[in-house]
DNA sequence: GGAGAGCTTCGAAAAGTTTTCGATAATTGC
DNA sequence: GCAATTATCGAAAACTTTTCGAAGCTCTCC
C-alpha cells in the first residue's frame, strides 16, 4: 500500500493525513484532545496504510480458549489434538480449561461466571467441546464478539451459534444398515442423553434404517443415559437379561460399546458370535477392544482443526459458507460384528 | 522507594544497575542478550525501584505452558486433569501444545527452535509430560529464567532438573511381589523404552522382587519397546509363544498390559486362567478391561497438580525442598491376575 | 597452539512512540 | 464586546525499543 519505504510508522500516517506525529499518537491511544473529524480521517489513514504498531508480530500470541465440560476421555483427546495441530499452523496458541457443566438455571438470564471470565481474557476465539451453554452465556459472548464455535454440541445446533461435528444420522444409518445386512434383526440401541443432538441423530438414523427394512424396534431395545462405559454396562445387561435379547447392539459410542460387550461376557456370551457390536467414534478404544471394534469413524482431529479455523475466520471477520458444518462419517468395518446365524451353528 | 526526583524511568533503573537503559530494556522484554548475573542484578534493582513502565499493561493472566512429545493417551489425559486444576487453583492459564520429539542429535549444542519458542513465549513456567530435552535446551531454558518441570522424566532425573514422579521401583516390586505371592514364579516383564528412566526403576523393582525369592528372569523374559498397545501385543505374543512360557506378565503400563492380553486371548489362552496380567498406571483403560486389570495406580492428577505447584513456586523464587519428588504408588487389585495354579485344576 | 568461525554480551546511536506544554482558535458567560 | 474558558493541535521533550557493531569468549580445525 504505502512502497515509499520500509515500514509503516507514525509519520508515515501522519504525512498522509495531514496531521502531526503527536495527533496520530492520541488517535491511537484514545486520547480525548482529537476532534471527531480529524479522529475519523487518521483512522482511515491508519487503516488503509494498514498501521500495525512497531512490532507486528508481538510476543503475545494470539490465543484460542479450548474448554470442556465434564472430563477428559478418548474422544476429547482426538479433538484436542486436531485443535492444537490448527492452532499452531495458524499461529495462534490453545489455553485448555475445564469448564463447570449446565449452569443451574436459577441464575436465568445472567451469564455464568466462567463466561464472563473467558469473555475478559480477550481470546480470539473460543472452541467448545460437547458444551452446552445457556441463552445468556450465548447473548453475552455475542455481545463481547467473542466467537465461538462449538464442536458436536450438546443441544441441537441453533442458527445463532456455529458449530462442527460429523454426520451422525448417515453414521447412525450406515451402523444399522451394516448389521442388517449381516441378517440381524433385533437390534438394540445404546446412546447417550436424550437431549443431546447428537445421539438424537444417530438414533434417528438407526431408526431410519430399521424402518425401512420393517424391522421392529421394542421399546425395551432403546436405552439412553449417557456416553460412558459404565452406561455401556448398564443398558447392555438390561437388554441382555430381556426374554428376547437383541442379537446385535448399536452403541452411541465406542466407550458405551466396550461396556456393553463387557455386559455380555459377563453373561457368558461371546462377541461376535453371541452378540455382535457396533460402536460410534473410533477412538483408540476401538482398536483396543477385543474383538476390535467394528465402529463409525468420526474424523475427530479434522473436526478440531475445522472448528479452530472455523473461529479464526470468525475472528478475523470473514463471513462462514454455514452456520454448522458435518464432516463425513466412515463405516470402519473389524471383527466385533459378524453375520447373524453364522455363529449359532457353531455355538449350539 | 526512590523519592529523589519523579518517576522512575528505564534510566532511573539503569543508572542504578550500573548498565546501559539498553540493556535494562532488553531486561524488561525478554530478549535473550542479557547475561543471567547482569539480568538478575537488573531485575533486583526494577523491583527495589518499583519500576511500573509508562503504561502499566492491562493484567493479562499469567501462563504455564504444558507440552508433551508424542500423542495423548489415556495416561496423558489423567495428567492433564491435574494439571487444569491446580492451574485454576491458582489462577494461572494453561497452554496446551504438542513439541516434536527428540530432536535429532546434527544440530547439537544449539536448543531447538520449539525452546526458544518456548522462551519467547514468556510463560510463567512450563510443564512437560515424560519428555526428554538436550543439555543444550535446558541450558537455554535455564538462561532465560523459564522454571521447567519434567513430569515422569524421560531420561534418568539430574539434578539440574525438576521433575515429578511415582516410586515407579516401589510400583515394580508391589506388583512383581503380588504376582510371587499369588504363587508365580514365571513371570515377564514388558516394558517402555530401556533408555527410560521410570522403565527402569519399574524393571528394577520387578527384579529386585524375583531375586529376593530366587525366581529366574530368563533373557526372554524382558521385552522392552515403547509404552504402547502394540509392543504389548508384540512382546506378549513373543513371551506366549516360548516353548515355556510365563504364567504371568507385569506390564509397564496399562496400555501394554491390554497388548498383551489380547495376544494371549488371540493364542486362546484365557485372562486370567490361563495367564495372570499386571499393569501400570490405572488409567480409564484397567478399569475398561476385561477383566479388569490389576494394576499400579500412579496419582497421576495429583502428580500434574504437583507438577504445576513446583513449577509456580520456582517462579516466584521459592526454593523448592527437592529436585525431583515421587508420590507412592498403591496396588490396585481387580480381576486380572489370580493364584498360579489354581486355574490349571478347572482348565487341565 | 593459534587462526578463525561463531556465539554471547553489551552499549551507543537510531528509530519509534507517547506525553507535556504552549499556541491558537472557537465558544461561552456576562 | 470582552474576558474567561474550552477544544484542538503540534513542536519538542521524554521515554522505550531496536539495530548494529565492538569486544570478549569458546570451540574447532588444522
Amino acid at each position: 500500500m504505502s512502497p515509499l519505504k520500509g515500514r509503516v510508522t507514525l509519520a508515515t500516517v501522519a504525512g498522509s493525513a495531514g496531521v502531526s506525529v503527536a495527533t496520530v499518537s492520541k488517535v491511537l491511544n484514545g486520547r480525548s484532545d482529537v476532534s471527531p473529524s480529524t479522529r475519523a480521517r487518521v483512522q482511515d489513514v491508519l487503516e488503509k496504510h494498514g498501521y500495525v504498531g512497531r512490532r507486528p508480530e508481538p510476543v503475545q500470541h494470539e490465543t484460542v480458549e479450548l474448554f470442556y465440560q465434564g472430563v477428559l476421555n478418548s474422544y476429547s483427546v482426538e479433538v484436542i489434538q486436531g485443535v492444537l495441530d490448527a492452532g499452531e499452523a495458524a499461529g495462534v496458541e490453545i489455553v485448555l480449561s475445564s469448564r463447570p457443566p449446565h449452569p443451574s438455571r436459577h441464575s436465568a438470564g445472567r451469564a455464568a461466571p466462567w463466561v464472563r471470565d473467558l469473555i475478559a481474557s480477550r481470546r480470539r476465539a473460543a472452541v467448545g467441546i460437547t458444551s452446552e451453554l445457556s441463552d445468556a452465556d450465548l447473548a453475552a459472548l455475542s455481545r463481547a464478539r467473542l466467537p465461538l464455535v462449538i464442536i458436536d454440541p450438546a443441544d441441537v445446533p441453533q442458527p445463532d451459534i456455529t458449530s462442527v461435528g460429523s454426520t451422525n444420522f448417515a453414521g447412525g444409518m450406515a451402523a444399522t444398515q451394516h448389521l442388517l445386512e449381516l441378517g440381524h434383526r433385533r437390534i438394540g440401541y445404546i446412546g447417550g442423553p436424550p437431549t443431546s443432538a447428537c445421539n438424537q441423530a444417530r438414533m434417528s438414523g438407526f431408526r431410519s434404517a430399521m424402518d425401512a427394512v420393517g424391522a421392529e424396534v421394542p421399546k425395551d431395545y432403546i436405552w439412553l443415559n449417557n456416553f460412558l462405559y459404565d452406561d455401556g454396562l448398564a443398558g447392555g445387561s438390561m437388554m441382555l437379561d430381556l426374554p428376547d435379547r437383541p442379537t446385535a447392539i448399536f452403541a452411541g459410542c465406542d466407550e458405551i460399546a466396550v461396556g456393553v460387550m463387557e455386559a455380555a461376557r459377563a453373561r457368558g456370551l461371546r462377541i461376535p458370535d453371541d452378540l455382535s457390536v457396533v460402536g460410534f467414534d473410533d477412538t483408540q478404544v476401538a482398536r483396543h477392544a477385543s474383538p476390535q471394534l467394528t465402529t463409525v469413524k468420526q474424523p475427530l482431529r479434522e473436526i478440531g482443526a475445522v472448528a479452530v479455523r472455523t473461529a479464526l475466520q470468525l475472528a478475523a471477520g470473514e463471513p462462514v459458507a454455514s452456520h454448522h458444518v458435518e464432516l463425513a462419517t466412515t463405516l470402519i468395518v473389524r471383527g466385533s460384528a459378524v453375520p447373524h446365524g453364522l455363529s449359532s451353528v457353531a455355538a449350539s
